[in-house]
DNA sequence: AACTAGCACAACCGCCGATAT
DNA sequence: CATATCGGCGGTTGTGCTAGT
């Protein structure tokens, strides 16, 4: 069957989000949290697509992200997650707080892969190019093949992964409002209030899977996002960003 | 100073599985 | 059961930046 696009391809933005964008977007969602994408951006006020926005908040705008380089513990979890479970790197993210997918997939791919083929590691099946075991080599030589999702699933629930230092953990917990310029400033200018009420980070021992919403969402009571469907024909104009364009020229952001 | 190549990373695309209708 | 829709995932691309020449 013919899937259709996500979104209607006239009328929506691509390409870099402008600090304008984020602003809406954040504020959106820490006023009424995500509870369908979709509707997600008519109800910013955004002219993109849900899936973009999903993209640019788990990705980039989310407050519980770590930003900056793996530390080395961090990446030699990668290198070992990956020789277990392969390029699932959602799996392989959900063991670090607070880093991404998409980051973890980027750093192995311009920085883990060059750095295992030049001790001579073969990054795709962890084991020496030429037979000969090297240090590294000896931690990673455990193939995705030789163990089991199941195998990997109950060492997750028996806490057998090895977890990242505390103080990158905590480093995370620290770094609710991002130390990367562009995003901090955006943070900063919201409610710390709103933002402590609506955002609990777990401690540096907890996973940062268990970070959670706690503030009341408007579907909270119904377990219902419907309300939220009934808004879908308001005009993008009348969320204000009509002015985005002038916004982003003044941001001085590149038009692509 | 100008140009080029390589790097880093944000964002897009297309597919898949789950769920709803 | 068939189809539609959604969220999520992994692969890939595009663009800005930086180092090297």
């Amino acid at each position: 069957m013919g899937r259709r696009p996500c979104c209607d391809k006239l009328g929506v933005k691509k390409g870099p989000w402008s600090a304008e964008e984020d602003k809406k977007l954040i504020n959106f969602i820490l006023t009424n949290g995500h509870c369908c994408w979709r509707a997600v951006p008519k109800l910013a006020g955004l002219l993109r697509c849900g899936k973009s926005c999903r993209l640019r908040w788990t990705n980039y705008l989310r407050p519980d992200l770590k930003r900056g380089l793996l530390s080395e513990s961090e990446e030699q979890l990668v290198i070992d997650l990956h020789a277990r479970l392969g390029n699932r790197w959602s799996k392989i993210a959900a063991m670090l707080p607070g880093r991404t997918d998409n980051e973890i997939k980027n750093l192995w791919n311009t920085h883990i892969k060059k750095k295992l083929l030049k001790i001579g590691i073969d990054p795709v099946t962890h084991k020496p190019m030429d037979q000969q075991e090297s240090p590294i080599a000896s931690q990673s030589t455990v193939t995705a093949e030789s163990r089991s999702d199941d195998q990997l699933q109950s060492q997750e629930n028996e806490g057998q992964i090895p977890s990242c230092d505390n103080t990158s953990a905590t480093e995370a917990s620290s770094n609710a409002g991002s130390t990367d310029p562009p995003i901090s400033h955006l943070w900063e200018e919201n409610s710390p209030v709103l933002l402590d009420e609506l955002w609990q980070f777990p401690s540096s021992e907890d996973d940062y899977s268990s970070v959670v919403i706690t503030g009341q969402m408007p579907w909270d009571d119904e377990g219902s996002c419907e309300w939220l469907l009934d808004y879908q024909d308001f005009g993008v104009g009348d969320f204000g960003s009509e002015n985005l364009d002038g916004e982003r020229s003044r941001n001085g952001m590149p038009s692509r």
